[in-house]
Formats: structure tokens, sequence, C-alpha cells
DNA sequence: CCAAATTTGATGTACGTAAATCAAAATTTG
DNA sequence: CAAATTTTGATTTACGTACATCAAATTTGG
């Protein structure tokens, strides 16, 4: 049987309430008496039940989920998981508030952040726009003890306790690489399409996949990056604009969201030449383009598992309590279209 | 606030006693009454909080893990993550025993599941060898209420609750086309290293390997299975071998354990040839020779993400809750040698 | 050494559920 | 309709922890 606080208590020589006041850091016990309950915690290797606990305290973990007003699939898909969470929250105690800000608007996200210091909430996942002041504002947080998480977009040298999303640097190259040996020492140039240089994500992406192409695929030169906003209009304008202005495009990296234009400038201007093109992020467009051939392999991050795992990682460090790390890193998907979900 | 058992008493116009009859199906409650509490149950949304429950009952959940007593790395990764569990086991409730036996032999499997249909655990989990008597010994365990989960390898046609494994006909297509693609339309031989054709993992990695390059491939042939029975140096002296006296080899498909024999060959015969090669299994071995260029692509079934969701899933069957399904969908995780975790 | 301050102990209640007991009420049986 | 049986209610204890209160013991300051 697990020890309890009655075998604390007795491995100490101390009553219950002084255990009691030990463990709920209440002041009030002298250092020696102090220093020998937390003897006795060790060496019968005591740990607290935090179901009894959570039942006893009537406690609730009010966490908050900060969440960038973007209008693509890949934000939706995000909201979808978190408002399942929401669904579960009665079961796992707690209760989740999402806020919407502007999407890349650092200034919007500080105002957040700063209202949330003084609500002090037990934990707060941010989707991070990666500037000094909103790491600033999230260090202060951690300092004041709140638990802070970021989700699908980091923050360069901040604080925060843990990044619940994938490596994208990883990711580039991962996609280079897939295109590079797809395309089998073809010569050529590769057209990229991202969102935004100003997003992390996007920016690291291209980094991985610049770095792979230049060392291990010569023969492949990369074209100026389209930066179609994450937007399907705008990226089917940039696609079909660059297929007919360069005869010597044999692949596309499409590192953002938006791929509904690129998938329309693909079939109307491609079905003549073989392209080979690697995307980010499925959705109900790119896998039917990966179905139907017009995409070869899209890399994915699963919404659902990062949001679940912000989740257990921001309640374990509400408790204190350690995370099982191989569970909580998010995995780069690789879907072809033989391993579909 | 989530409503209470005494607000289902209040809500049913009954007392608590009876209550607490209907919930924890005891005796003594006529079919209205029942029904009256029932239907309460339903209006006002009541879901047991399952951790005061478990508390009131000093509640534990004997779960029983039958694994293959197999020498090869990727069981060692298992046994390892199932003594991580049990290492946690006191923080969630767990007992977790496990019982070793002799590997791929249905019927020392029978005798165990037998056993186990007296002792009554909370739960099972099991690496299945497809044999029809284990399906009818985990039929029979299912039937009388025993959670029942496969765990890596499934059991054909069985009643088991859940399969905490990947697809492993997905597996193989996708093999199939990282190696064709790959190839880049050469013309050639496909070598096929699998451990033995009495696992049901292999063959459908072999189904699905074969029917994509068949279909899509059709300028690779693939060469006689060679059965290496997971170990090394048999894998070493199939493969050596093949590779001395087949000229027309340009992939290979591994799709078993016992890489170490197959990476060796692959050094001595191969420095001179360029060959693709894709394998199963992530352990130091493979790493190292997808890092250095002898293997191009692993495909990988991470063994702590099976062992956890298994835990997860028997929890969920013993509590008669529901399960998540994508948190619980085993992903067939494609390593290159760039997103290496 | 005494009074004041601090530390410790003893005890009770609460959280939401399980499980048991005994009495009271309702229903069924002959 | 009474007796036997079944169903229901009322009440209590327990699980492991948190938290509050009050009394008793110990330490500290002057």
């Amino acid at each position: 049987m697990r020890p309890t606080v009655h075998d604390i208590a007795a491995a100490a020589g101390v009553s219950l309430a002084t255990v009691d006041r030990v463990l709920n850091q209440r002041p009030g016990v002298r250092h020696v008496t102090r220093e020998k309950v937390e003897n006795a915690i060790r060496e019968i290797g005591y740990v607290r039940d935090v179901a009894a606990a959570n039942l006893a305290k009537g406690r609730t973990y009010p966490f908050v989920f900060i969440l960038p007003a973007s209008d693509n699939s890949f934000m939706h898909g995000l909201n979808a998981e978190v408002r399942a969470a929401v669904a579960r929250a009665p079961v796992d105690r707690t209760e989740i508030r999402t806020i919407e800000i502007p999407a890349f608007d650092p200034d919007a996200l500080v105002a957040a952040l700063e209202m949330l210091g003084e609500e002090r909430p037990s934990g707060i996942a941010l989707v991070a726009t990666d500037a000094p002041e909103v790491r600033e504002a999230v260090d202060k947080l951690v300092e004041n003890g709140i638990p802070v998480v970021t989700l699908v977009s980091d923050l360069t040298g901040s604080r925060r306790h843990h990044y619940a999303g994938v490596d994208n640097i990883a990711a580039g190259r991962t996609a280079a690489r897939l295109l590079g040996r797809f395309l089998g020492g073809a010569e050529g140039d590769v057209a990229v399409l991202a969102g935004s240089m100003l997003v992390r994500d996007h920016r690291e992406r291209l980094e991985g996949f610049a770095a792979v192409i230049a060392r291990e695929f010569p023969s492949l030169s990369i074209l100026p990056v389209l930066e179609g906003r994450d937007d399907p209009e705008m990226a089917y304008m940039l696609v079909a604009d660059a297929l007919s202005k360069k005869g010597g495009i044999v692949g596309v990296y499409s590192l953002g969201a938006g791929n509904r234009g690129l998938i329309k400038a693909l079939k109307a201007r491609a079905a003549d030449r073989s392209l080979t093109v690697v995307a980010h992020e499925l959705t109900a467009h790119t896998r039917a383009a990966l179905i139907d051939g017009t995409i070869d392999a899209i890399l994915n991050q699963d919404a659902g598992h990062e949001v679940r795992s912000a989740i257990r990682v921001l309640k374990a460090k509400a408790d204190g309590l350690a995370v099982i790390d191989g569970q909580e890193r998010i995995r780069l998907d690789i879907f072809l279209k033989d391993n579909l979900p």
C-alpha cells in the first residue's frame, strides 16, 4: 500500500497537523522539525495522492488558451481540439477558457498576458508570436509562478516551461530530403510557398529546407520564397504565376497554410508536367490531393496531441509533478498516400 | 458545479441509498425506481467522479501484460516501457504484473490466458500470437467481462476491446512507396528480409509492400522472402548470400527485427553499389545506420506510446468510460536522418 | 524565572463516493 | 387481510488529503 500522511507522521514522530503544515507550506514549523518531516517523506517514498488532495481542496485547474484568430484549416482544427478538451473538462477537473487575439500581433498578445498575470490562472498555453516583448511578458508570468507552455509556435529564448509543438527545422530538413530523393537527382528549380517570413515556424522550416537542399541536393536550386499569407487566393496567384514563368520548376515545398490555392494552381498548370510536391498540414484538401497524386507527401502536426499534451504538462507543472518526456514530444507525422489515418 | 449523487437523489425523489444501489448495480431496486433514477442521471448529466470513487473503494487496477520472451531490441524496448509504467503505477492506481511466455507459442499463451480467467485482473494486454485457439481464449475473457487489448500484434477476428499497435499493412505499403520513389523508376530486384511468415505483423507488412510494388512500381520485382527469424546472425548470412548471388538487387526492405545482421551484411557487401534500404524499428543500430547512410528510411512504432495507450484504454474499459480515439491511434513513425528524435 | 511568543498536538469537518446496517414502508403471496 | 417478502430510506463509516480551531507544550526574550 502507498504510504499516507499518517505514515509520515509516525515515521517522523510528529503529529498529523505538523505534517500537513510542512506539506502545504504553512507557517509555524521550526526548521529542525520541518527537516525531520521532509526526511521522513523521502525515506518512506511518500507521494501525495493528487486525486484525494484535489477532492479535499475542491480544486479545479483554470487554464487559459490564447489562440490567434487566423482563418485557416489548421487553426480551425486547433480550435476544435481545444473545444473538445473543454467538453472533457469536468472529468479531469480542468476549466479551460480560450482567448482569441489578432494573428501576428505582439501587442495584443502582451496585453492578454498581462491581464492574465492579474487573474493568475493555474496555467497558460499560447500560440506564441516570436517577439521580444512577448518573451518578456511570458518570463514575467513564469517568474510569478504561473505555468506557461507554448503551443505550435515557440518563443525564442523565453523561460516558458514547455513547448508543445514540432521541431520545425527538422520538418524543413525532412521535406528537403523527401523532395530531393523523390526527384532522384533531377536538375531544376524548387518553388517554396510560405505564409509569412515573420512567423517563426515558417522561418525555421525554410531554414532547415534550404540547408539540406544546399548541402545534399546541389542540382536543385531554390527560387525566391513566395509569401502567400496563408491565404488560398494569394497562394493560387503566386504559384500559378511562378509555374507559368519559370519553366525549370521540378518541385514545390509548401510550408504554410493556404494549400487550397496551391492545389488549384497545381491542377490547372501542371497537368502536363510532373512536379514533386511536399506540403504541410493534413486537411481535407491536402488529403484529397495526396490521394489523387497532386501532392506527394504531407508533413503534419497533430493538433489534438498538441492540445492534450499542453494540458497534461500544465497540470503536471501546477502540481509540481514530473512529465513523461517521451509522451510529450510532439512528433512530425509524414503521410504518403499509403499511411493516411 | 458538477452534479453529485445527492443531486440525483433529489432529482429522482429517492434516497441516496437507492441511487447508490442503481449506480453500483446492487440488487433490491424495483424496475420502475431504477428507471426513475437512470432518467434523473441522464437529465442532470451526472458523471461519476472516478477519482472520488476510486478513493472510496480503495480501488486499484490490477493489470497483466503478457509479453513474448523474444531476444530482440524491440521487445527489450517494450519490456523497458512496461517497467517504466510499473514504476509510475502507484501514482495512477495501477498494479501491473508481467508474464513472459515463449515466443510464437499459442499453447503457452492460451494457458496463461486461461489462468488469468480465474484470477480476473482488471485488464489484460497481450502481444498476440495469431492463432484460432488464442482468439477463442481471448473471446472467453471478453465474454466474462475482462477488458483485453492486443499490443503490437493483433488477433484476427477476435473480440478484444482494442488494438494498441500500428496498421502493418499500411506500414508495408508505405515502405514500398518510399523504396519505389527513392529508386526513381530504376529497374531491378528488391530483397525482403522478414522474421517469420508465421507472425501476423510480418505477413501483413509483406502483403502491403508487395501490393504497392506490383501495382505502382512494376519495374521492381520482389525476390523470395528471406526468413531470418529476427536473429542477427541468420539475417547476416541470408542477406550477404543474396547480395553476392543476385546482381540485380537495387533495394532492400527489412520488415522484422535482427537488423544488426542486415546492417553488417550491407556494409560488407554493398560499399561498391548503391542500395536503397528501408527497415523497421528504430534502435541504436538502425539509428546509426540511418545517419551514416546505410539505411535510407526507418519505419517505427513507439513502444512507449503503445504501452501507455494500452493502460489508458484498459482503465477506461474497466471504468466503462469512453476513450479518445485520436489519442489512442498508434501512428507509424517515419524517420529519415533529418527528423530523428 | 516568568511572561510572551512560537511551535506542536489533538480533533473535527469537508470533498464525492462506496458500502454496510437496520428500520420502515411498500408490495406480493396465500 | 395478515404474514412474508421485497423495496426503500436513514444513517454511519471509510478512503487520503486539506484546512481550521483550540489547547498544550516548548522555546525565546527580558
